[in-house]
Formats: structure tokens, sequence, C-alpha cells
DNA sequence: ATAAAAAACGAACGCTCGCTCTTTTTTTGG
DNA sequence: CCAAAAAAAGAGCGAGCGTTCGTTTTTTAT
């Protein structure tokens, strides 16, 4: 299906981001070939060019006072484009958040997928688990527009987005329930994958508690790790 | 300085309920009594009335929409108002904000309060806990606003919002110091009381994932007071 | 070098927004 | 029951929104 980014196994940040091969340039040119109907321009070059201004001011923009009150001049006026450039790119503005959905569900789908190429539950979780932290924080203005704006999206493109969290949650659940031999001892499987997403969201959700220390990434993605096999076994 | 009214310590979600006074017409009332300089109405009785069919309209447009795509004309449909009555009411569409701000604001402080009454840290820790966790599922549309639409508030109250979260992390985390006689052999504070913290937001932030099973609730309480003293602990 | 194609420009359009204000209706207190 | 006060009504206003489109500039291919 999609060709895989997502590095293998990686134990620490730093390796992950080695690895991570959705860097901006090429995370345009995917969303680019992707998204043709959405998108007005026909030279990739131009498009991809356009495409990191647009969404570079969208990021900056948004945080601050969400998507709706967000006009689109006051994007011209963040991006320097004019506003025939703009729409020649995203056609209007809705494309904008459809394209940040997009984005997001190609990255979680590599990473599922490299999780199940492992046969070792454990493993696999570890890579789930850190695939989807590190990834999230390098991308990190996508997944939190997602999270924060889901509401501004069309209908249809809602569902994806709830369904995507769903799909989440499910294969870490499937993962822990392969990992407790007795259930009935330690916490529901659901109630540890729902209890170690929202800590992989509560970093992408609030950078502002997380500003200064990228080195306690990992130990962070430690804690979860530890607080998941503690929860399994005991 | 309020007076109370959150219930001293409940086990469980249903004696919890019965102690909460904050149901629709006190909250209302409370609300118009706290707001006078937002609010056009003179008499109670009007406000009270008016108040409770636009907050019951705009929680029920928001989550589809968000507050800034909701027009005032949309209100006007939803709640069978006018444009005058509307605007008797509320004076502006921001105060509909600011309101939702000051019931949220409200009730965390009464939570704080009671928990801090508490001599035992154990035990204020589990009225703290429970408190805001079946606080927020009761408010849950309130809860929810100020979460997702911080953004939409004028910055001096965007920032009283955020200082509302960071103080309720904070007790908490003072509280789990107090229990963790050699903290350097569990999880940090600070790390634990986030994650307790992001449970309970999850739970309504996600009423879509929750939608059945009221009873499970106080599973969910039991579950993450347990993850806590194991992480204490240990 | 040049003609065709693609991209960029930005003034202008129709529409909807939050809000105001005059008029009408309802409520209140004596 | 009635006059004064409060609340409700809703047409209308100007500002600003997303979007369009005729024109100009840049890029591409010959």
């Amino acid at each position: 299906m999609t060709d895989e980014c997502v590095p293998l196994r990686a134990l620490t940040f730093a390796d992950f981001k080695k690895g991570f091969a959705y860097d901006e340039d090429r995370l345009y040119s995917l969303l680019f070939k992707r998204n043709q109907e959405l998108i007005g321009i026909r030279r990739e070059k131009f498009a991809v060019r356009n495409l990191k201004k647009i969404f570079r001011a969208t990021f900056k923009l948004v945080p601050k006072i969400g998507f709706q009150a967000m006009s689109l001049r006051d994007l011209l006026a963040e991006t320097g484009l004019s506003m025939g450039g703009v729409y020649l790119t995203i056609t209007n503005k809705d494309n904008i958040a459809i394209i940040v959905k997009d984005a997001v569900t190609l990255v979680c789908e590599d990473i599922v997928e490299t999780a199940k190429a492992e046969p070792d539950p454990a493993v696999a979780l570890e890579v789930l688990i850190k695939g989807y932290l590190y990834s999230s924080l390098l991308l990190q203005p996508w997944f939190y527009f997602l999270y924060f704006e889901t509401r501004s999206l069309p209908q249809e493109h809602q569902k994806d987005s709830k369904n995507l969290e769903r799909s989440q949650v499910t294969e870490i659940e499937r993962l822990i329930s392969r990992l407790q031999e007795k259930p009935e001892r330690g916490y529901p499987a659901e109630f540890i994958a729902t209890m170690v997403l929202t800590m992989v969201q509560e970093r992408y959700l609030k950078p502002w508690k997380y500003k200064l220390p990228a080195a306690t990434i990992d130990e962070y993605a430690e804690n979860c790790l530890g607080l998941i096999h503690r929860s399994i076994h005991h």
C-alpha cells in the first residue's frame, strides 16, 4: 500500500528521527500526489512551495485564534501570497483542514503497519507507542490541528478523524490483551490502552508544558511503557 | 468564600450526584448573580429561563461545528428566542464563552476547597479526583466547551482558563508528593499528576467513546486511583 | 527567441456575520 | 385595573467574510 517511512524499531527519539522520512519536503510532495483533486496547481514544484507557505502560516495562526477565526486575508498577510495564488493552490478554505487530516492519517497508518510487522507483541507495542509519540512530536502542528479542529471539517471527514483515533486505541488494546495471560489480575486492556493514548496526546496537545527538555521525551516514553507493563502483570 | 456545594466524600457516582448542588436551575441562578455586568435582564426569573435556553442550544450546536461557526441566527433557530431577547440576556456573543469559563471556575474552586478541608492526604486525593471526575461528567458540556473553545475567549480570559488547569495539576501533585515518602522509588509526582488529569479529561472530552455505561464511571475512578497508588509506592 | 501553458495577481461580488434600535408585548406594583 | 417598567420582537446596518474572474507575469517547451 503506502511505502513505509517510519523506522522499524528505535529506542531513542534521536534514532527515530534519523529514520523518519516525513520531513517537510517529502510530506508536501506526498500530500500533493494524494490530493490532486483538492489542489489547483499542476506542477509539483510550485504546489510544494505554496503548500509549505500556507501550512506554516496556518500552524502559526490557528493555535492562537482557531481555524474559523483565521481569515484568508490573515493568511495572505502571513504567507505573502495573493488571493489568486492561495486559491489556485487549495481551491477552498476547508481543504486546508482536509489535507491536514490526510497527512495525519497517512502517518498513523504507516505506524500501525510497522508495528503489525513485529511478531513479538511486546516489541510491537513498543514500536507502536514510540512511533506514535515520536511522530506526533515531529509533526506536532499537524496532530494538534486535527485534534482541535475536527469540528471544522465537513461531516464525512469528521467521522474519518474519529475512526482514526478509535483504530489507534483498538490496536494498542489488541497488543495489550495478547500480553495479558490472566486478564482478571490486572486492569482492563481497554483502560490501559486509553491511558497510554491520552499520555501521548498530552505531549502534542500541551506543548507549552514541555517546551524545553527534548531529552526527557525518552524518559517520558519509558515511563509510559513501564506503567503499561506494571499494569498488565500485577 | 463561595458556599460549598460539592459533597464532602462520596465513594460512588450515585452518592456524589445526590449531594451535588449545581443542578441546572441553581447553577444559572448563581451565574446570573455572579455576572450581573454581562447580563442585560434584571429579573432573575427571566434571566434564568433565557440563559437555560441559550446554553442548551450552544451546547447542542458547538460540539458539531465549533463556537465561531455558530451564528446568532443558528442560536435563534435553536432557542426560539428573538435577536432582541438574546442580546438583552447576554449583551454580546463573547459573553457566552466568558460565562462558561466562570461556571467551570466556580465548580473547580469548590472542589479544591473541599479537598483541602481533608487532613489525610490520601482522602484528600480521593475527594479531589472523584470530585473533578464526577463534576466534569455532570457538567460535561461546560467542561468540554471551555477546553475546546479557550481560543475563542478574549486574551485575559484565556489566561484564567489556563491557570485553572494549572492549579488543578498543582494541587494533585502536592498531595501525591505528601504521599511519597521515598520519591526516588516511584514515578515523578508530576508525571503521575499529569496522567490522572488527562484520564479525567478523557472522559469529558470524548463523550462519543463513553456514551452507554454510566455505571462504569465508578470502575473508572477506582482504576485511576489504583493506578496512582501503585505508581506512588513502587 | 517565441508562442503556448501555467501560475500569480487583486479588485470586486454576493452574502452572512454580529449587533443596534425602534416598536410592540408582557409583566409588575400600587 | 391601569400606568410605568421590563422584556421581546425583528427589520436593518455596516463590516468583513470566502470566493470569483479578467488580467498580467512567469515558466516551459519548441
